[in-house]
Parts: structure tokens; C-alpha cells; sequence
RNA sequence: GUCCCGGUAGCUCAGUUGGACAGAGCGCUGGAUUCCUAAUCCGGAGGUCGUGGGUUCAAGUCCCGCCCGGGAUACCA
């Protein structure tokens, strides 16, 4: 919809003389901020009249008076300064929610055809639980994943595990000590959890402790058949928790290729890094330092300290010859590039990372000048508790996402059994799991991205405001508007009957819902997941007047069967939207 | 010290290439329910957009200084 008014409206710039290429960012049109200024504006003849120092109005004018007609397009007005208003026929937007709602894709289109993105995210550690810091770059990535998919791109969803590196000595050494096999039938994670703190505890204590680990560690990384079988039986025992907690979130990878899976290539890529010249030996490791191309406050291998400007290399070999993530995150990288050429690859991890991947994309760009390839750190915020500090447990521990999980169905089921009582149990276990998770998906992705936030399961959970629970809530009235106006007049199609915008209501949610395609451009191009979850708030909020101010099954034939395809069609693009986000709709709630 | 984020209504937060009187939710306050799920809706009050300059027809948004908070800063990831 923006993209074709846009197209059309510099034709209209061109027609009438100017050059609409000239405006930096070029010229577009977007949604008005206000109802009454029409439906989309353009509000390039104002930077255009300044560049050719004319009248904005008379520019608008001229644009106005050269502009072809558009069939989509019933006025275009100059208001104010020189904004350029343009209001929608009615009869053109009822066909276009015509359209929409026989498509599955609501009218979108498919940029992302022919083209390849890999993301990076979750990445848990092997032998640990899986804990609420795994969350958001779960449900982030998942939600961009499920974005760029639907936009038609190929995603390969890579989950990089951390399941390699010094944490093993110890774990092995632990697992040979002092395995206590039935506490590892029972939950294993867990069993795997208290061997790795005893252990680790004793190596901090004791010298000779973490030389046993250190040579355990040793004999995993040469091929020790035994040590290799316990590293294993972890892995799978790990990859069965994981599972569980993707299952629970709906959260799917493409492959699931660990830190391990790179050790064969680490020694390859330094080798690579040294002889291009890119890395060198540093106090017996191995760095790649700055090359002097940017100014030393933009450069990520410089740092000042006390006022002079002094190396902050990025290691890929440890003076005792070990690797770091830095190695791995390049041997990876590489991989990724000449296995599935992808456009871009985004890593969906948390913002303190942020100087690591200026480090390792600069360092690619100068080990492989020749690769083409679109390198995005997404990274976001933590999660606070009420005191501001990073949300724990009341006794200070972290909080495990299993038990967060629960906690979410828990809530929701009380919140459900208080609201639906008579509905049986097991419907109200089901409406209860999904909004739960809903809830606890959707407060992660409506804020920005990049800020931290503050939990609040009161908050995440209120019927009231822009949480997940207020969606499903629009969604299932609709469902029940549905059920009844099948009831009510049976064997009759709303469908045959067509849209009609007659009020203002209908009208304003008729223009909500036609932005959907791109609001969900928007988000996927900005990796902003908040872009769709205001929308849809604002959606469900419009379509909530409308449901509460406009009657349906009581209005007149025709205007009935109208105002039904109208709820029908909100209920499929809040399902949709709501689907991008990993959350679901249920019929009722 | 330096770099990156943030500072918007009492609270929690949005704010799309700079654009129309700065938005929402919660809270506060006044209304609406013989009717499609009131788990809702309609209205009202409430803001020097941290601060001081600058650029611009137009600045929450861009530039510079300063204040406050969080994070990062060679052999953890």
C-alpha cells in the first residue's frame, strides 16, 4: 500500500517538473498521524520546495494538479506547511478487505523470494538449564524468523549451542566422581548442574583439582573414547531439555550446529588469519589488532585508557594455545557463508556483546574482502526485576525458564478458573497454556528491543492494556460472534454479501487493517518485533470500539453480513499477527 | 578514561527517511451493561520530551557541551 502510493505519487513529483530522487532518503508516503488529515500523507514537498527554493504549498499544488488519477484514491489534499493528504475511496479499501480475507497472507507480498538469512539464536549451554536470559533472544529470534518466513525469505534458524570448551573438564570429572545415577534418571539437568558446582567449586579450592579437569579436558578434546561417550550422553540428555522448552514455545531451528561442531576447523582459521595477515602473536597469543583504517573512537581494536589511545585486540589464540569464541565465531561465520550464501545473517544475543561482533564482523571484512554478506548484531536489553537489578528469585538465584513456564500456565490458569469457571478442566488447561506463554512471549517483544524491561506477571497478564491476553480476548469475541451469527442464520454467507464502509467505525478499522502488510515490512526490515505488536494493539483497540459501539447481528441484512466479514477479517490478521510472534488465538478464553 | 545504550505524564513505556496541537496503558476521575464474552467501551485531568547551546520553514528525533543511570573495555561466552 505505502510502496504503491509512493511509486505513484513521484510520478506525480516527476510529472510536474521536480526531482524527487534528489531528497535524501528519498520520498515516500506514510500512514497520518491523524485520522482527519485522510488516510496516508507525503510530506516530501516541503524538504523539495526548500532544495529549490519555491513554495511548498505551490509545489504540493503542482504536484497535486500533475498526478494521475488512482483508482485507490478519492482526494488529495495540501494541508498545513505543504503536506500532501491523501484519503482512500471506501469502495476501493471494502475490495481490498475483499481481497485480503480470501488470501491467506492478507495481502502481503513476498520480498524475501530468492533470498537466504540465517539467525542466530537461543544458543543454551549444554549441561545447564535453560534459564530466563535464554528468553529473549528465544523469542526475539523465533519471532524474526517467523517475520522473515512469511516475507518469503529462505531462513536457516541455527541454534550455535554451547557444547564445547574448558566447562567439560569439569563436568567430566564430576560426572566420573560423583554421579549419583537415579538423582540423573530423575532430572538430569539438574543432577549435571549440582556435579558442575561441586566440582567447579573444588578446582577453585584446590590446584590439583583443576589440573584433573584440565587433563580430563585434554583427553575429551584428543578423542578419549570414554570421555567422549559422557560428553555425548550429555549432549543428548541436554538436547532432551531443550526440546521440551522449544516444544513448549513453539520455537523450531533448521540445524542445530554447536560450538563443537567448529573445533575441527579453530586451527584453520588462525592459520588463515596469520598468513593474510590480519591476526599476529601477542604476549604469546594470537590477536588481530587494529589496522589504522577509522579514527581510534570508532575503532573496535582501540581503547583509551587514561587518556591514551592503546591495542584492545580481539584473541583467537590463548597464550596456552586454546581457542576462544572469538575463533569460533569466525570458524562459523565462514561456515555459514559458504554453505548457504545467505544475504544476511543476523545474531540475536544480548547487548553486552556488542563491541565482541564489531570485532568479529571487522575482522571478516578484512579476512574476506571478497564476501558479500550482510552482518547484523540484534541485540537486545536485559530483563529487571521490580528493584531495577537483573530479575531473580526471591532467595537471589536464577530464575530457570522451566519453572517461569509454569509459573506463566500457573497464573493464567488461576486468572481463566476465576473468569470461566464452568468451562472443564482440561479446556481451561489448554486456554490457560496459551495464555500464559502468550503473555510472557508478548511482554518480551511489545517493548523495544534494545531496552531493558521490567517483569511483571501482574502487568503481562492484565486483561486491561497492550498485553497478549487483551489480543486473545479480541480474538475470541470474534469467534463467538461468528459461532452466533451461524447460529442465528443458518446456511447464510457473510461472504456473499459484500463490504460495505458505510461508518466511520467501519471505516477506521477498514484502514487499520489494510496497513498490515506493511507494518509487518516494517518490522521485519527494522528487526523490530514492538512495530507489530503496537499494531496489533492498535488494531484490537479500534476493533473493540467498533464491536462495542456498532451492532452487528442486529443490523439490517447486508449491513449485517458486512460487518461480520469486518470481524472476520480482524480475527485472521490478529491470528496471523499474533502467529508471527509465536503466540496463539484461542476460540475462546 | 573511552565506547555503546538509556533519561518522554505520578508509574511502565511507544514515538517509522526531522513534519501537523507529543501518544498509549496503568493509576486518578466522570459516565455506559434488558444487546454479539463489561476480561469491554466513551469522556476528563495530567508532560519545560535530563540540561544548555546550535542547524532547520519545522527538532523528542540531527550536531556539540554538561548532568544522571546501565552495560562494555586482551587470553569467559
Amino acid at each position: 500500500m505505502e510502496e504503491e502510493l509512493s511509486v505513484w505519487i513521484r510520478e506525480a513529483f516527476s510529472a510536474a517538473g521536480f526531482e524527487p530522487e534528489k531528497l535524501s532518503g528519498g520520498l515516500s508516503v506514510v500512514p497520518t498521524a491523524d485520522d482527519r488529515f485522510g488516510d496516508y500523507q507525503c510530506n516530501a514537498a516541503m524538504g523539495l520546495a526548500r532544495l529549490q527554493k519555491k513554495n511548498p504549498r505551490e509545489v504540493a499544488q503542482s504536484v497535486i494538479g500533475s498526478a494521475k488519477p488512482h483508482e485507490a484514491i478519492e482526494k488529495a489534499e495540501i494541508a498545513g506547511a505543504g503536506f500532501i493528504n491523501l484519503h482512500l475511496r471506501a469502495d476501493w479499501m471494502a475490495r481490498r478487505l475483499e481481497a485480503a480475507q480470501a488470501d491467506p497472507r492478507l495481502g502481503a507480498s513476498e520480498p524475501g523470494q530468492g533470498r537466504t538469512v540465517v539467525i542466530d539464536y537461543s544458543s543454551p549451554n549444554v549441561a545447564k538449564p535453560m534459564h530466563i536470559g535464554h528468553i529473549r533472544s528465544t523469542v526475539i529470534g523465533s519471532a524474526l524468523d517467523r517475520l522473515h518466513r512469511f516475507l518469503g525469505y529462505r531462513v536457516i534458524a541455527d541454534n550455535h549451542l554451547g557444547d564445547w570448551g574448558t566447562q567439560f573438564g569439569i563436568l567430566v570429572l564430576g560426572w566420573k566422581r560423583e554421579l549419583d545415577e537415579q538423582a540423573l534418571k530423575a532430572d538430569p539437568i539438574t543432577e549435571l548442574e549440582r556435579i558442575y558446582k561441586a566440582t567447579h567449586a573444588a578446582c577453585e579450592a584446590d590446584p590439583a583439582q583443576r589440573e584433573l579437569a584440565r587433563q580430563e579436558l585434554v583427553r575429551l578434546q584428543q578423542g578419549d573414547a570414554e570421555n567422549l561417550t559422557i560428553w555425548e550422553t550429555m549432549q543428548h540428555l541436554s538436547q532432551d531439555q531443550f526440546n521440551e522448552m522449544y516444544q513448549r514455545l513453539d520455537v523450531r531451528f533448521d540445524v542445530t550446529l554447536g560450538e563443537s561442531f567448529y573445533n575441527p576447523r579453530l586451527a584453520g582459521v588462525v592459520e588463515s588469519l596469520v598468513t593474510s595477515g590480519v591476526a599476529r602473536e601477542s604476549l604469546g597469543a594470537i590477536g588481530v589488532f587494529s589496522d589504522g583504517g577509522v579514527a581510534d573512537k570508532d575503532d573496535p581494536f582501540r581503547i583509551s585508557r587514561n587518556g591514551e589511545w592503546i591495542d584492545n585486540p580481539c584473541l583467537v589464540r590463548k597464550s596456552d594455545g586454546g581457542f576462544n569464541y572469538a575463533t569460533t565465531d569466525l570458524a562459523t561465520l565462514t561456515y555459514r557463508v559458504e554453505t548457504w550464501s545467505p544475504e544476511t545473517i543476523l545474531y540475536v544475543t544480548d547487548g553486552r556483546q556488542q563491541l565482541h561482533f564489531r570485532q568479529i564482523f571487522a575482522i571478516f571484512r578484512r579476512w574476506r574482502p571478497d564476501v558479500q554478506v550482510r552482518l547484523e548484531h540484534i541485540w537486545f536489553g536485559s530483563i529487571l526485576g521490580a528493584d531495577g537489578k537483573p530479575f531473580r528469585t526471591r532467595s537471589g538465584e536464577t530464575v530457570k525458564l522451566r519453572d517461569l513456564l509454569d509459573e506463566a500456565e500457573e497464573r493464567a490458569f488461576k486468572l481463566v478458573t476465576e473468569k470461566s469457571p464452568d468451562v472443564e478442566e482440561r479446556v481451561r488447561r489448554d486456554i490457560a497454556r496459551a495464555v500464559g506463554l502468550g503473555a510472557v512471549k508478548y511482554a518480551d517483544l511489545m517493548t523495544h528491543r534494545q531496552s531493558d524491561y521490567v517483569f511483571n506477571w501482574d502487568k503481562m497478564l492484565s486483561l486491561e492494556g497492550n498485553t497478549a491476553p487483551y489480543l486473545q480476548y479480541a480474538c475470541a469475541r470474534i469467534a463467538s460472534v461468528q459461532d452466533k451469527y451461524g447460529e442465528r442464520f443458518p446456511g447464510r454467507s457473510p461472504a456473499d454479501q459484500p463490504i460495505v464502509l458505510g461508518d466511520p467505525m467501519e471505516r477506521r478499522l477498514a484502514a487499520r487493517l489494510l496497513q498490515f502488510p506493511d507494518v509487518v515490512l516494517r518490522a521485519t526490515n527494522q528487526y523490530k518485533p514492538n512495530v507489530l505488536t503496537d499494531y496489533l494493539y492498535d488494531l484490537a483497540q479500534v476493533y473493540s470500539a467498533f464491536y462495542q459501539n456498532v451492532p452487528f447481528l442486529k443490523a439490517e441484512d447486508g449491513v449485517r453480513e458486512s460487518r461480520v466479514r469486518l470481524c472476520d477479517v480482524t480475527a485472521k490478521t490478529l491470528r496471523v499477527g499474533l502467529g508471527l510472534l509465536g503466540i496463539e488465538a484461542p476460540d475462546r478464553i
